[in-house]
RNA sequence: GCGGGAGUUGCCUAGCCAGGUCAUGGCGCAGGGCUUAGGACCCUGUGGGUUAGUCCCGUCGAGGGUUCAAAUCCCUCCUCCCGCACCA
């Protein structure tokens, strides 16, 4: 009979449900396991990425609960920040791209008008994201659900950062924000929610270079990322083409392209526009160079980008390209200059000043690599951007100040750029600069800029002390892989202040003492499983947000305090905080990669500041991510049909629980491919009719083989304890599931026939398998007699195993193997096959072999008197066995019990050769093969 | 740059931390079985050689080294991917 797993996987679901598996409650009898993935933000529906981290929580979580724990695995929606309001607006804007992602996904038209709002966004998917789940037979205690922007939530929040700020781990400093000019704070990211272009632009800090002009005493401004190469300066460049303005700068009057002034207005304190300036105008003058104060002239240059920067730049034709090739151009096209008035002669006695040497280069890199790549002019802006690429990383990395560098002669040149700087800086002759590294448009369609944010609050993560403190926990911690764990301390030292706020629409709980403030994403979500144990309270009814306050969040979370007088029954306050310690430490937080530098940290750091030592977190796991084709799997990239809504129509859920599991490990990105779930789904197939066809059609009849099924099936499990420990799923399913299958496919083929012996070994593996596909298991569970739910059921338990029944199998099967290549060399069927079954002495000299290191057997074995009995057999033998030490084999027969293992497969063995079948012991016979018979390997002689 | 990850046989993937019994499993391909046929399914093979099986040679990005022994440990190099913060 066919297994239907659409309509099989809902029916279970359902039961499980009713049964309420997922439902945790404390039980102090029973030892307890926390554990909860990092909560999805309302994006859209999920796609087979996400599905990956929540099946592998599922499993974990199921496996502990057969194990007896009490498990406690809650859910929640992370609607903080940006993605809901992204999306509203996308909706709301009727993007025809959304549309047809809400309609592939079965989305009805009135359900499309409620997600005009972020609000609306977050509910729905607060209702889609459960279904979703159980739709994957995650078992969840789905009535402890949480959602960032729940007054519940927001209550703890706001708790959490008053205790931050009592700690000193609040600070207010400047910041330098990207902000729109007319919307204020928008976020600068790929997702491009707030903005219309430039979400990959990156914020830098540049060295402002000031260059007072010779005849008043303005100055010209450049900004540079390379402060060291001042002192390689010919001339400055500044587009003849562009719009310049002055601007007072306190008590300076600076000349920067127009961009720039309006820039400079935000993020410096007292700035004035004063006006504009022609660039011709200052064409041909000179200016005195910073670092160098040396006068270099000014000149005409087109490859400008007047978006980033000053627009006024720097010229070192020494080691940036475009310098150099500006300069040549105009060495080559005086005319250039005679337009604007410059004498080209002076232009032509400028000359190269190296200042780094390169190793391969000469003394003036970019000159080596214009030429090298043939960059035609000043306009050849794609060979151009590759020269600069190539130039500055190898000169930073491996440059060294040359002679001309005054006293940074002789220092690698990425030290020398952070004390040019300082030094520049400190002098008066350079200041600081933030900008993008593109043009980036807010969505209003108005440019955005660096504002500098005076006020802006940011959590101290660069606390020594703190540090110090999450570190030491960090390493006490269980967290995987492996890798993550040794990085772990490396990342914690590299996470600096962090801004916790912003202004500017999203969603998100206000920061209590500062209401303009809302708290930003991350750090509202660093010490969140603590709701999971309000929130059954809270959603309940009996736990209202007017209750939380700081004072009874103190006595919950931290004992202090007093159960009484905070609105709610004594009873209750002490039955919350017995909650509270009877769940809490999570045991395992399971999270993609992308947490590993995000969350993480994070969570660690703010459970060491705020919990009680004893409450601080367990373990992390982290897995990798389900790429699409050419990477990250996305909406606009004809996501849908990888998403979870969509795909489950097609694809039974235990295939694709399977293909997470065993299709590659948890630790490597893998690319997602449909066809290889399919295949996992025919695996599932095969394995349900092998089962209920064995047995369904076994009967009463016993023979030897049943007693070797359940041994090996247990052994199966036994073996697999240390790989499901470590979460290596992969290796637990190849003994599991497919080692199984193999089991009863042998079973079967042995003739095996008895429903009881095929009835507990199943039980067995399916008790064992049912974390992994959960639907399957527990149907066949039902299908061979049980009423139970398997799913409640407990882990199996391993009775003793027979490993001389395994060995025999073991043998035939390598037997069958062995005649079926001597059969394909010899090149015809045999009529007659004659097995020789090693002598006693041979299996006495082996036993002795394994105790013997290999540069001893051979004499330790011939001091035996019945191997030297043998004399050139023995040794020979003694050869033999010193080549094969590593292979032999664990469990060994007697003669006789080799015997009659073989005798017993001989039924199938002829029938599988459809040849008569004979079986000797070697030493009875005169044929020249016996004497290759080992023990464990019978000789075989074909006629 | 800083931090992290990865290069395996036609393709995907395992093995690497704890060196030897081992290049694993799947896909694809080939042969056979079953079938009216096709598909599915089952069996066998799939680097090369091989005298009837325990054999020989080759192979895990490149090159060195350690070792009786290296995909695995060490060094150098090459290539690719990801994150770098008010973004989840």
């Amino acid at each position: 009979m066919a297994y239907d797993p659409f309509s099989v996987e809902r029916k279970w679901q359902k039961a499980w449900e009713e049964a309420g598996l997922g439902k945790a409650e404390p039980d102090p009898g029973k030892p307890k396991f926390f554990l909860h993935f990092a909560y999805p933000g309302p994006s859209g529906f999920f796609h087979v990425g996400h599905m990956r981290g929540y099946t592998y929580s599922d499993v974990i979580a199921r496996i502990k609960r057969m194990q007896g724990y009490n498990v406690l695995f809650p859910v929640g929606i992370h609607a903080t920040g940006n993605p809901a309001v992204g999306f509203a607006t996308k909706v709301k804007k009727k993007d025809p791209v959304m549309l047809e992602y809400l309609k592939e996904n079965g989305v009805s038209e009135q359900d499309i008008q409620k997600l005009e709002t972020p609000e609306g966004v977050v509910d729905f998917f607060a209702e889609e994201y459960p279904r979703e789940w159980k739709s994957f037979g995650i078992i969840a205690d789905y009535g402890r659900l949480t959602c960032t922007i729940w007054p519940d939530y927001q209550k703890f929040i706001e708790w959490q950062f008053k205790k931050l700020n009592e700690l000193g781990l609040l600070v207010q400093k400047p910041y330098y924000a990207t902000f729109c000019v007319r919307c204020g704070p928008v976020a600068v990211d790929p997702s491009e929610t707030d903005i219309s272009k430039g979400g990959n632009a990156r914020k830098e800090e540049y060295v402002a270079l000031k260059f007072k002009l010779e005849d008043s005493d303005e100055y010209l401004v450049a900004v540079t990322l390379r402060p060291e190469t001042v002192y390689g300066q010919t001339n400055l460049w500044i587009d003849p083409e562009g719009e310049y303005s002055r601007v007072r700068v306190g008590s300076e009057v600076w000349v920067v392209c127009k961009q720039a002034a309006e820039k400079l207005t935000y993020q410096k304190d007292d700035v004035e526009i004063l006006g504009d300036v022609d660039p011709k105008d200052l064409l041909g003058k000179k200016a005195i160079a910073p670092g160098i104060h040396k006068p270099i002239p000014i000149l005409p240059a087109h490859f400008i980008d007047l978006e980033v920067g000053t627009g006024v730049v720097t010229s070192v034709p020494s080691d940036a390209p475009d310098d150099y090739i500006g300069l040549r151009d105009l060495w080559e096209n005086p005319s250039e200059l005679e337009k604007y008035g410059i004498d080209p002669e002076e232009v032509k006695k400028i000359k190269v000043i190296p200042i780094i040497k390169t190793p391969g280069y000469s003394d003036t890199p970019a000159k080596d690599v214009v030429e090298e790549l043939s960059v035609k002019n000043q306009f050849d802006r794609e060979k151009l951007e590759e020269a600069k690429k190539i130039v500055y990383s190898k000169g930073f990395h491996t440059g060294v100040m040359n002679e001309n560098c005054g006293k940074y002669a002789g220092m690698p040149v990425n030290k020398a750029k952070e004390l040019v700087k300082q030094e520049l800086i400190e002098s008066g002759e350079a200041d600081t600069f933030w900008d993008l590294s593109e043009e980036v448009v807010c969505r209003c369609g108005s440019r955005v800029v660096i504002k500098k944010v005076d006020d802006q609050w940011f959590i101290k993560y660069s606390d020594p002390e703190w540090k110090e403190k999450s570190k030491a926990h960090a390493r006490s911690m269980r967290i995987l892989p492996p890798e993550y764990y040794e990085s772990m301390p490396q990342v914690i030292d590299w996470y600096d202040d962090r801004a916790c706020t912003r202004m500017g629409t999203w969603l998100g709980t206000k920061l209590p003492f500062d209401q303009k403030w809302i708290i930003e994403p991350i750090s509202d979500s660093t010490l969140y499983p603590v709701m999971y144990v309000l929130s059954k309270y809270t959603n309940a009814g009996k736990l209202k947000p007017e209750h939380m306050t700081e004072e009874l969040l103190d006595y919950l979370l931290l004992g202090k305090g007093s159960p009484e007088g905070h609105g709610i029954p004594k009873e209750l306050a002490e039955e919350i905080r017995r909650e509270f310690e009877y769940w809490y430490p999570v045991d395992l937080n399971i999270g993609g990669k992308e947490h590993k530098t995000v969350h993480f940290p994070v969570y660690v750091m703010n459970h060491v500041a705020v919990l009680k030592p004893e409450h601080w977190p367990k373990g992390i796991f982290v897995h990798w991510w389900i790429t699409g084709k050419g990477g990250k799997i996305s909406k606009s990239k004809g996501g849908a049909s990888t998403s979870i809504p969509v795909i489950t129509k097609r694809r039974s859920v235990d295939a694709l629980r399977l293909y997470y599991c065993h299709s590659a490990s948890p630790f490597v990105d893998s690319e997602f491919d449909e066809g290889t779930v399919e295949q996992y789904e025919e695996h599932l197939q095969k394995f349900y009719s092998l089962a209920t066809e064995l047995y369904s059609k076994a009967g009463e009849e016993e023979k030897e083989i049943d007693k070797w099924l359940e041994s090996r099936v247990s052994k199966r499990i036994a073996d697999s304890k240390e790989s499901l420990e470590e979460y290596n799923f992969k290796r637990v399913l190849d003994q599991v599931f497919f080692g199984s299958m193999q089991d009863l496919a042998w079973y079967q083929k042995r003739g095996g026939n008895n429903k009881q012996a095929v009835k507990r070994a199943l039980e067995k593996v399916l008790r064992a398998l049912c974390p992994f596909v959960p639907h399957v298991c527990e149907e066949i569970w039902h299908e061979i007699g049980n009423t139970s739910l398997l799913s409640a059921e407990s882990w199996p338990e391993v009775t003793q195993v027979d490993e001389k029944a395994i060995a025999a199998e073991e043998m035939v099967q390598n037997l069958a193997s062995d005649i079926r290549e001597i059969i394909r060399l010899v090149g015809k069927k045999p009529a007659r096959i004659v097995l020789f079954v090693a002598p006693e002495w041979k299996r006495i000299a082996l036993e002795k072999a394994r105790e013997l290191s290999p540069k001893e057997v051979i004499k330790g074995l011939m001091q035996l008197p019945e191997v030297r009995e043998k004399g050139k057999e023995g040794v020979k033998y003694a050869q033999f066995l010193v080549k094969h030490m590593k292979e032999l084999p664990d469990t060994v027969l007697s003669r006789d019990e080799e015997k009659s293992a073989l005798e017993s497969a001989s039924e199938y063995l002829s029938k599988e050769f459809d040849a008569e079948v004979l079986v000797q012991l070697a030493e009875e016979s005169d044929n020249p093969k016996a004497g290759n018979a080992v023990p464990m390997k019978p000789a075989v002689f074909l006629e």
